[in-house]
DNA sequence: AAGAATGTTATGTA
DNA sequence: CTACATAACATTCT
């Protein structure tokens, strides 16, 4: 489910909801992460998200690594939350609010020099300010595997999932084959910026749109997952109508229309 | 009820 | 060291 923004967003949302506050870290049958009880009852002082991975630090300076993977959720309660259901990694209680976690790939006790550990093999981030295209450049250059590999590769850049690599290639008539290393300075600064721009606005509306409310011919009114897209599981191109091809690559579905995005 | 899904990592082979 | 394939793992929904 989650791309980088919808981290991004998770972190603004709890940071907001229990910052400071003294909070119960629990989860039914000992399934939360090993150590955890360390954090039970300490302060969160802080959630950041870098990338897709998220930071829970605690006034004991311990810090929750959570990863979601493909189908990680978080669900909000309003008190008083119901029990917590059997696949509950960690429920969050606050002083009004409660949120579990749920399918996290991820969900550890480490400390400032484990987050050190993880960011050091992450690439930039393009939703943070301190995210500089020029850091992955080289790493771009290098690679003679296609484009669209490089884009999911969060050492390379990150944050970038499914779909926006399969959006932001076909926005700039790249197909996903393209060696990485053929694409030219101004297109990947060009993607960078797409990217950038998306993932802040994927923030805000909690939704992935890449197609202008103009494009779409719908000027107002809530646009659903998957409404706004171009080509990620489109049946055909909202551009030129040209059927969209699917096929695998590096184990992920990759999406493109080949007459905007022509074959290398 | 099989299979898909907005991921990542470890491991094996070339 | 790179490239690529495969498997493992997390859970819910249709």
């Amino acid at each position: 489910m989650p791309e980088g923004h919808t981290l991004h967003r998770l972190a603004r949302d709890h940071d907001g909801l229990f910052r400071g506050q003294v909070l119960r870290v629990s989860s039914p049958q000992g399934r939360f992460a090993d150590g955890a009880a360390r954090v039970d009852g300490q302060q969160l002082d802080r959630v950041s998200a870098y990338g897709k991975h998220l930071f829970y630090e605690w006034g004991s300076g311990d810090v929750i690594h959570v990863h979601l993977g493909l189908f990680g959720k978080f669900f909000a309660h309003p008190d008083p939350a119901p029990a917590p259901r059997d696949t509950v990694r960690m429920r969050l209680t606050g002083t009004a609010h409660a949120v579990d976690l749920i399918g996290a790939t991820e969900c550890t006790l480490t400390d400032p020099a484990g987050v050190a550990a993880i960011l050091a093999r992450l690439g930039p981030d393009p939703i943070r300010r301190d995210g500089d295209p020029e850091l992955a450049w080289p790493k771009v250059q290098r690679r003679a595997s296609p484009i669209g590999m490089a884009l999911m590769d969060q050492s390379v850049i990150a944050g970038v999932g499914n779909v926006y690599r399969a959006e932001s290639l076909f926005v700039h008539g790249i197909h996903p084959e393209v060696p990485a290393r053929e694409i030219s300075h101004d297109q990947w600064l060009g993607l960078w910026t797409t990217l950038r721009t998306w993932l802040r606005r994927g923030v805000r509306d909690r939704v992935i749109i890449t197609v202008p409310r103009a494009e779409l011919g719908r000027p107002r009114g809530p646009i659903g997952r998957g409404e706004a897209l171009w080509v990620y599981k489109q049946e055909r191109c909202r551009r030129c109508g040209t059927p969209i091809r699917r096929w695998d690559l590096g184990g992920r579905w990759a999406y493109a229309c080949e007459t905007c995005q022509p074959r290398p």
